[in-house]
RNA sequence: GCCGGAAUGGUGGAACUGGUAGACGCGCCGGACUCAAAAUCCGGUGCCAGAAAUGGCGUGAGGGUUCGAGUCCCUCUUCCGGCACCA
């Protein structure tokens, strides 16, 4: 116990007399003035040492920090601190995800511009973030609203163009009629617009697209072999990438003397005859075709118009249709098929057409019902050779084709394989593989965002903007009004030469969507100051990153735009050699808190934060009334829910700082619940997360005190429970399991308090050198006080991680429990390296068996070793 | 609607790879200290029955596998996240 030894000398060294009470504001302000004095959390690259890059999403700035963020940042914080202790090289960033919606209509909200609102929201939340002392390298802060981080959202936008990787097309958005303005679909109330109340319409517009599709196939394939991912995570993405493998071909059709074809997509070629109808999407050439000269038809698309743009509105939407009056030529058959338009077809999936085979199709199967669509049964299910109402699954399910002609008889693998044989040898189509995955629309009609750097020259087309014009410069003093992209209305911002030949042309104003910047901001952070190139070497020695920590919320959008776009400078020759960006996820659950509310007897609701109200409980600890504060109204308790304005819930971060302190604000949110499930905010908790810091410092001022003597066995025992509570402690820190860290520092507390030794003690000095390290992650400023007061060394950063002692875990007799007749029926010590036939007699010659087995017959007996014996009767 | 999760005492959560359910906290009850309060400390606390010994029940609901299920399988309910322009 060579710390034992150093701690003494070190103690009569420094002897001083310890503050008394525990003041968290003191201890935080000192140690982190140590912090930065020292410089402790600069990362340099040290290619002799194993690294580590841990990062926590960074945050947008939005005014001041929300307890999702100290969560993140605490969880982040806690590993790269304990890998610090493990030896690691090791670098946290932090920086700020700065353009964005927000800004605009603070802006519009307060007539201050989106660039002033925000840098004045980075600074406070910066101190903020300061006070929390999360072990965090400053000098390498970036934000993405800083025209030297967005010049390489340009330089490569541009790159991806030339290669073809960037390219225009139309794309839907959600227009507001009265605006005349593109709005988000958070912007769109129950089908209106947020400020107009207008009833939103689509539109179609030309936008600038990503082609994440090109690399599909690998993002999917790769995620079977990303093993630091969680599993849930990665079925999202799988699906949510959608290969599917079927048979793309056409039905031929004639418009004014013209052969043509409508050209779908289908997983079940083998139900090809069974098709009764085509349906198509309401954007579809040919239902725009139709509409010309058909007034209803053009009524129903007019309708379809109306409404939102995601697929959950589509979905829930009532599965409507009208017919084209068009028909279409089966491909096999040579019959006729009628078009109809469906507005549960979707214009960006696949040709934006379908085959109707109402029978083995629950979609088509109620259209069919609801239109009066004829319903041919062709494949024999489980449930028979027939498919009447109402619907069931097994009219779905693969089985053998029937009263289909020369397939007849075919199962599902086989018949697809030869329809699609068919099609191809008429020139109709082939087996292809279809994605759920879109290309990425990143047009932006806004002004806070990153300028898409394309010049649209009347004689050049589109023209991106040289490496040397670049950055393409936001200007900062606009304020958006709400009609629109002020980009738009700036002349000395679009109009421009064209780059290529010269004449006069006009500049892209829409910006780039704000995934764009997320999309590789953790590389930057390896190359801070460049300004000659996007990334450098020093990527090459941190990425990928080793640990990424965020809400479960980002599992799919900003992942996969991170790994396409690593993907991307890959191929750039930017990151050689890196097509994953981040090993390990940590996916965070949302912070709750308890919602109150008081109902006004005109039936308005208020919403009560926590903060004001009293409870008031019954003799079993149930809240039976609760009441406001200020002036005692009643109020009601709604359950718990996710922190938001709307339900009034948040729990201000900084006043719990200010009141406790960032050490119990820490040990509260680590402890409270695992990392990746969901947070209940708890006042009473935060209470006790102080009180434990409390007991750890007067503990700590009264350890010189001599105490009575340790009984032999006492010691062993405690010593014994010390390193078992490390072991464990040690395995949950490796599964990320943190509430049970904590519980560990306060086991370890509890048993040095029952020792009741300072110390004289050898075993309360290394539980203490133990304890202080374990916490230190958690509550690093108390512990690097303590550490040095207590004379362990002048910074516990520095000192390794504590492992358990082999020698301090033996045991040489355990207590089994015995089980009999399906009943625990209590525990028989014996020792622990017996067999199974030892254990036996020593069980048949017990109280227990005395007791619970006389008269019985022993069927069986089995022994789990080490742990337990059953009796089987 | 589709995809992915979650559910354990009054409460947050713990329980190794299928092996004593409720660790560690909070709350509550009782006690110490105090003129009193706060703070602090000590003890108790899953539910039901019982004076107690003890017995029965118990991990969202219902089935199943197993010597043994919070944990594995099937069906269902409720809540949460995502659904491509919130970040």
């Amino acid at each position: 116990m060579s710390i034992i030894h150093r701690f003494c000398q070190l103690r009569h060294a420094g002897e001083r007399a310890m503050q008394v009470h525990y003041d968290p504001q003191s201890i935080e302000r000192e140690a982190q003035g140590f912090w930065d004095g020292a410089g402790s959390f600069r990362a340099l690259e040290d290619a002799s040492r194993p690294k580590y890059y841990c990062l926590s999403m960074f945050p947008y700035p939005s005014g001041k920090l929300h307890m999702g963020h100290v969560r993140n940042y605490t969880i982040g914080d806690v590993l790269t601190r304990y890998h610090r202790m493990r030896g690691k090289n090791v670098l946290q960033p932090m920086g700020w995800d700065a353009f964005g919606l927000p800004a605009e209509n603070a802006a519009m909200a307060n007539k201050v511009p989106p660039a002033k609102w925000t840098y004045d929201n980075i600074a406070y939340m910066k101190r903020q973030l300061k006070s929390l002392g999360f072990a965090l390298d400053w000098e390498r802060e970036l934000a993405t609203c800083r025209p030297d981080y967005y010049k390489w959202n340009q330089w490569l936008f541009t790159r991806l163009f030339r290669k073809g990787l960037a390219y225009k097309k139309t794309g839907v958005v959600n227009w507001d009629p009265i605006d005349q303005t593109v709005l988000a679909n958070e912007q769109v109330i129950d089908g209106r617009g947020w400020r107009t109340g207008a009833l939103v319409e689509k539109r179609e517009i030309p936008m600038y697209f990503l082609r994440i599709t090109a690399y599909a196939e690998e993002l999917l394939a790769e995620l079977e072999r990303m093993s630091g991912w969680p599993e849930q995570v990665k079925l999202m993405q799988k699906n949510w990438i959608g290969r599917s493998e079927g048979v793309r071909f056409g039905f031929p059709y004639e418009i004014a003397g013209e052969r043509k074809l409508l050209h779908v997509f289908t997983t079940r070629a083998d139900t090809i005859m069974g098709v009764t109808f085509c349906a198509v999407a309401p954007e579809h050439p040919l239902a725009l075709h139709a509409a010309r000269d058909n007034p209803a038809l053009a009524a129903f698309i007019a309708e379809c118009r109306a409404g939102g743009v995601t697929e959950a509105e589509i979905a829930v939407q009532e599965k409507k249709g009208v017919a084209t009056g068009l028909h279409v030529t089966h491909p096999i058959s040579g019959g006729r098929v009628p078009v109809w338009v469906g507005n549960y077809v979707l214009m960006g999936y696949g040709d934006g057409a379908v085959m109707g085979v109402p029978a083995h199709d629950e979609r088509d199967y109620a259209f069919a019902l609801k239109y009066g669509l004829p319903i041919n049964c062709v494949i024999r299910h489980p449930a028979g050779d027939d498919v009447p109402p109402p619907w069931r699954p097994e009219y779905a399910a693969c089985g053998t084709c029937i009263n289909s002609g020369k397939y007849d008889g075919l199962e599902y693998a086989r018949a697809t394989e030869v329809i699609a044989a068919d099609l191809k040898a008429r020139g109709l189509g082939d087996k292809q593989v279809q994605w759920r995955l879109r290309d990425w629309g990143v047009s932006r009609q806004r002004y806070w965002g990153t300028p898409i750097p394309i010049v649209h020259c009347p004689a050049c087309g589109d023209v991106p903007v040289p490496d040397e014009q670049l950055p393409v410069v936001l200007p900062e003093d606009l304020v958006p009004d709400g009609s629109g992209n002020p980009l738009a209305k700036r002349p000395s911002f679009y109009q421009c030469a064209c780059p290529s030949c010269g004449k006069p042309a006009q500049r892209e104003t829409d910006t780039m969507d704000t995934f764009v910047d997320s999309s590789w901001y953790f590389a930057r952070f390896c190359c801070p100051g460049n300004d000659r190139a996007m990334v450098d070497q020093r990527a090459q020695y941190w990425m990928p990153v080793d640990q990424y920590i965020g809400g479960i919320e980002h599992a799919i959008l900003h992942l996969l735009y991170s790994r396409f776009f690593t993907r991307a400078m890959r191929d750039e020759g930017l990151l050689p050699g890196v097509s994953e960006p981040f090993s390990n996820l940590l996916t965070q659950g949302m912070v709750l808190a308890e919602t109150y509310h008081r109902d006004s007897p005109e039936g308005r609701r208020e919403w009560v934060n926590p903060a004001e109200v009293e409870v008031t409980r019954d003799a079993k600890g149930r809240i039976v009334a609760a009441r406001r504060r200020g002036d005692g109204a009643d109020v009601a308790y709604a359950g718990v829910g996710t922190m938001s304005k709307s339900r009034n819930n948040g729990v201000d971060p900084q006043a719990l700082i200010d009141k406790y302190g960032a050490d119990t604000a820490r040990f509260f949110i680590i402890f409270a619940s695992p990392p990746t499930q969901s947070l209940e905010w708890s006042d009473e908790g935060v209470e006790g997360s102080y009180r434990y810091l409390k007991r750890l410092w007067n503990y700590c001022v009264n350890f010189d005190r001599p105490g009575p003597a340790v009984a032999p066995g006492l010691r062993k025992a405690t010593r014994f429970e010390i390193h078992s509570v490390l072991r464990q402690a040690n395995y949950d820190l490796l599964k990320h399991q943190f509430n049970t860290v904590a519980s560990a520092a306060m086991k370890i507390l509890n048993a040095l308090e029952r020792l009741s030794a300072g110390r004289s003690e050898p075993v309360a000095v290394e539980g203490l050198s133990i304890l202080l390290r374990l916490l230190s992650p958690i509550t690093p400023h108390v512990c690097h006080r303590l550490w040095r007061e207590l004379g362990f060394g002048s910074d516990i950063m520095q000192k390794e991680w504590p492992d358990p002692e082999p020698a301090a875990l033996e045991q040489e007799e355990i207590d089994y429990v015995v089980q009999i007749g399906g009943k625990t029926r209590g525990n028989l010590r014996a020792p622990k390296a017996a067999d199974q036939s030892a254990l036996e007699t020593l069980l048949k010659a017990s109280e227990l068996a005395q007791k619970y087995l006389m008269g019985k017959a022993i069927k069986r007996i089995i022994v789990v070793p080490g742990r337990l014996i059953n009796v089987v009767v």
